[in-house]
DNA sequence: TGTTAGCACTCACATACGACGAGTGCTAAC
DNA sequence: GTTAGCACTCGTCGTATGTGAGTGCTAACA
């Protein structure tokens, strides 16, 4: 059986309106509603060919029909319009302002997304691999104790302290900091290799014991961010859908989304490399999450692909609204890093 | 009417069966349970003073009772035993390990508090004001553009980047470095006066710009502190206690957890300075947990009150468990400081 | 006077039943 | 191919009814 303009006009019509009421449609309301010129006994007919194709479902005999995941599947393939967002929300967005720590930047970007879609947002930390060092200060803070600064591109600063087993004079603690970044400025995490190391070793002579802790402190940084953190935003959003909101339901969704860990999966790029991912229920490789949809996208920091920013909500939720929104937010977020840069 | 031993037992089996079952408790149950050797016509004669006294209420007529805030209140002052925790959740508890960053030890705790009791936890972020400045230095790391590291007792790093108009020397630097360090460290943010503030730019001349920059930057560092973070976690604890579960009470709760800063009136002290607080019911300055109790406890990081850490559960919590964990994990975090330290 | 047994009474909860209505599936006519 | 008509399905809602846990009260008892 073959999709023709009508049926795709009928399917189209059941999930507007099962998006909007969030109850089943009915043959009536889709022959008032779809703008087709014809009476509910010939919607019925063309509905019971769509349900044969899978792409729609009754809940029970006599009832009217819902999407199921292959019509969505179908609908954000084929049949969705990009869209624009309105100019109110944009101007939302815009609060986006300059922050001096990625963390928060990010985390208020969760909480605008929650608040711009009425869903539930998650967004990753950056990975910074292919980053490159920057900049790197030994400074005397305590005594026996130094504290490092490590500054990556991007202006992403970290700090770690470091024990020392003996006192360095404020020459030694100089010729240090020369010998670092000397050897590892505009250097990447891959380019940092044994030999470089090595050298830097023989070289720092009696210190080389704070260098190895250095370098340690450099690698955490990298593993810490090659396992980016994952804040999320509106969890409570969801108990504005009815088919979410029962007992068990929502209480697993806001439980993963609260283990932010195990939302790393939802991540994870599938084969086909589109800038927007749409996932919709048991495509989810994650168990809990098998009533929702999932919308990833990724941002960039500067160059190359640095995160990814997501969506959770029902599956009816409105995909063309949460593509622009995330699309708009990818550019903002784009725009005001590099207005911090 | 007085409170006799009797009705005190009553009382406790009362509260003790409830917060076991979170069924209303009847007068054959209380007489099996509560060791008196009386029968429940009896009970049923003290359960009526008990419920004339205010302490207990039926949900409806002929249905066993429950305690009211009111005896939840006397059951908490008067009744309550301090219980020590088993070893097996203390050792559960030495979980905790170094970590360079505050936030994630408190982020942790916060975990740490949820999984122990099965209730939600709240963690605010130490209050550094009284802290004094111990470290202060400005690097470039682009050209226009230094990046300052303020070092307060504690151990605790902030980072900020400046924009200057004209480029600094080497030596330049060195020397406003040295002109901030001797004129501030030691310092507390009180002691940072007028006096000292213009000193120091006058002594900067044409750098003083920088100065004001790098003033700024420390007085929004203890602002954001004045106004410390708020951790949460285990929100979705509060789905295993029915009471709270049902629809709009759970989502109301979760939103208030997520929304930490509407949070922060909960950790205000009311007059009484205990080092445990607990509010029950309406006595929790926010609406949306009015069905819930809240038990609060301060931290030390080093010397002087820094923060605080909460529970919230139903009203039947547990509250000798949690009275005991939360003194538990007060003296573990500061355990685990000093060590870092 | 305090304690207890007995008993009527209350009320939430569960079950059953019927009415209702939205919506379908099918057939026959256009 | 389209439509009207109609029987049928099935979830929902309101009502009635029974059940049982648990009380409140009274009267008897120690």
């Amino acid at each position: 059986m073959e999709l023709d303009g009508r049926k795709k006009a009928i399917l189209n019509a059941i999930i507007r309106n099962y998006q909007e009421t969030g109850e089943p449609v009915g043959s009536r309301t889709i022959s008032k509603l779809s703008g087709l010129q014809v009476s509910p006994a010939t919607i019925r007919n063309e509905m019971s060919d769509l349900r044969e194709m899978g792409l729609i479902a009754q809940p029970h005999t006599s009832a009217g029909c819902i999407p199921t995941d292959k019509g969505y599947r179908l609908y954000v393939d084929e049949m969705m319009e990009e869209k624009h967002l309105p100019s109110e929300h944009r101007s939302e967005d815009l609060l986006i302002k300059r922050v001096d720590r990625v963390e928060e930047l990010l985390m208020h970007m969760a909480k605008l997304l929650a608040q711009n879609t009425k869903y539930a947002s998650m967004v990753t930390g950056p990975t910074y691999s292919s980053n490159k060092l920057k900049f790197i200060q030994l400074s005397r803070v305590d005594s026996g104790k130094l504290l490092g600064v490590i500054v990556l591109s991007g202006n992403i600063v970290k700090n770690s302290f470091f024990d020392i087993d003996r006192e360095l004079g404020d020459e030694e603690l100089l010729r240090l900091n020369l010998l670092l970044n000397n050897n590892l400025n505009g250097l990447s995490m891959e380019e940092i290799n044994l030999g470089i190391i090595t050298r830097i070793k023989e070289e720092a002579g009696e210190f080389s014991g704070v260098v190895s802790d250095v370098l340690d402190a450099i690698a955490g940084a990298v593993a810490e961010d090659s396992n980016p953190k994952v804040y999320t935003s509106g969890a409570p959003n969801i108990f504005m859908y009815p088919e979410l909101s029962d007992g068990s339901t929502a209480s697993e969704i806001i439980s993963t989304l609260e283990e932010k860990e195990s939302l790393r999966p939802v991540f994870e790029d599938r084969g086909e490399h589109h800038d927007i991912q749409i996932l919709i229920g048991d495509e989810i490789p994650v168990e809990s999450m098998k009533d929702c949809s999932v919308v990833t996208a990724s941002y960039e920091l500067e160059g190359g692909v640095q995160g990814k920013i997501g969506i959770i909500g029902p599956k009816r939720m409105n995909y063309e609204k949460v593509v622009a929104t995330l699309k708009d937010t990818m550019f903002q977020l784009n725009e005001a890093v590099k207005k911090d840069d």
